[in-house]
DNA sequence: GCCATATATCTACCCATGGTAGTTTAATTT
DNA sequence: AAATTAAACTACCATGGGTAGATATATGGC
């Protein structure tokens, strides 16, 4: 299959690879590539779709076995992590390997999809608890760019242990859902450095 | 100027531009301009400062007019997201402008420079108040992503008003700078959606 | 002032790669 | 088996990053 091999290609010779060699590795030639996927920015979302349906999966995986909300969270960013770092150069493709046109597209490829399972409950929880859920949209894309962000610094980095890592994104997130801080509800209660 | 010639282009011609066209632009001819600032992703590379320069003067000057500290945070991404909007095709081309090789370094660009402002402060912040300090890298990098993130939403969609968006993003971030977990800090005290 | 040397700039090109037009081969239909 | 249709292949174009080598310009020595 035309994607699998693009897939196996981008595995070994990383995301800069060119449509001609996932042809020759495909077996088929540029234009029958071209008939399959479409062009490069087409294949990018192609297995971008593939890529999420994985990473959903290896995430809720985890979820479910965590123990309670904040363990959850947890799993689902050592996951992520974990995920991104044994698939780095997939990571890099599906997020940064398309042309040049389309580059805002590009990089909330991934994202639109988080985006969509994450806004429902997001709504549904801060509307079960009183506070706006119109927030759930934004801070879904919210959530996926400090994730993705984290992920990219630690895969160029290496500079703290994965566990550190994971536990202070997990801090990060967990305290973004917090709830007394409705939008344009005056002034909070904590300080803030400048 | 080479570099302001490239920013005079980029603004109008948007993020792909060539850098043929840039060196016609400032009147010279493309070896001079590679002698002059290097390849396309050190073209990036510089003009990504040049551009965190005025993107951290407009902020500062937003954010010391503010009140109190969550006016400034409101100040802060208010005056992202502005000037995201008003140099949306310069943003796009230091935060994904470059070739396919450094995808990692490309899309750190402006982060890099972001987190060396907010790390100290962060750590500073949570060292005073009895909190882990050490999560102020991992954490700048969060923050600019989900500022990235939500900045890009925006430029696509524009499917909220600016000002409901800006609060969504504070809020967001507000709550992320919350003191009440630290890593491993055992289950916290609230609920949190799968 | 004039020649030699060094430095910067330009012309002209290479090469990789995304993308496609037009021909050929293979399959399907009647 | 001939005709028609669909797919794949060969061969090519265009664009754009990057550079080698020629040319002009400036600098220094006499």
């Amino acid at each position: 299959m035309l994607l699998a091999a693009a897939e196996r290609l981008i595995r070994e010779n990383g995301p800069s690879i060119s449509l001609e060699a996932i042809a020759t590795e495909a077996g088929v030639t540029k234009p029958t590539l071209y008939r399959g996927v479409g062009d490069r920015d087409a294949l990018v979302n192609a297995l971008a779709e593939r890529l999420a349906d994985r990473m959903a999966e290896a995430v809720q995986g985890q979820v479910a076995e965590a123990s309670g909300p904040h363990q959850g969270l947890r799993s689902l960013v050592a996951a992520y992590l974990d995920f991104a770092a044994r698939e780095r150069h997939l990571y890099l493709f599906v997020t940064a390997g398309g042309t040049r046109d389309d580059r805002v597209q590009q990089s909330l490829l991934l994202a639109d999809g988080a985006a969509r399972q994450f806004s429902e409950p997001i709504a549904a929880y801060r509307a079960a608890h009183g506070a706006d859920p119109n927030v759930a949209t934004v801070w879904s894309y919210g959530f996926l760019g400090a994730l993705h962000f984290a992920t990219l610094w630690w895969l160029r980095d290496q500079a703290a242990d994965i566990d550190i890592v994971i536990d202070q994104i997990t801090s990060l997130l967990w305290s973004g859902m917090g709830l007394e801080n409705s939008p344009r509800s005056g002034e909070p209660p904590r300080e803030m450095p400048e």
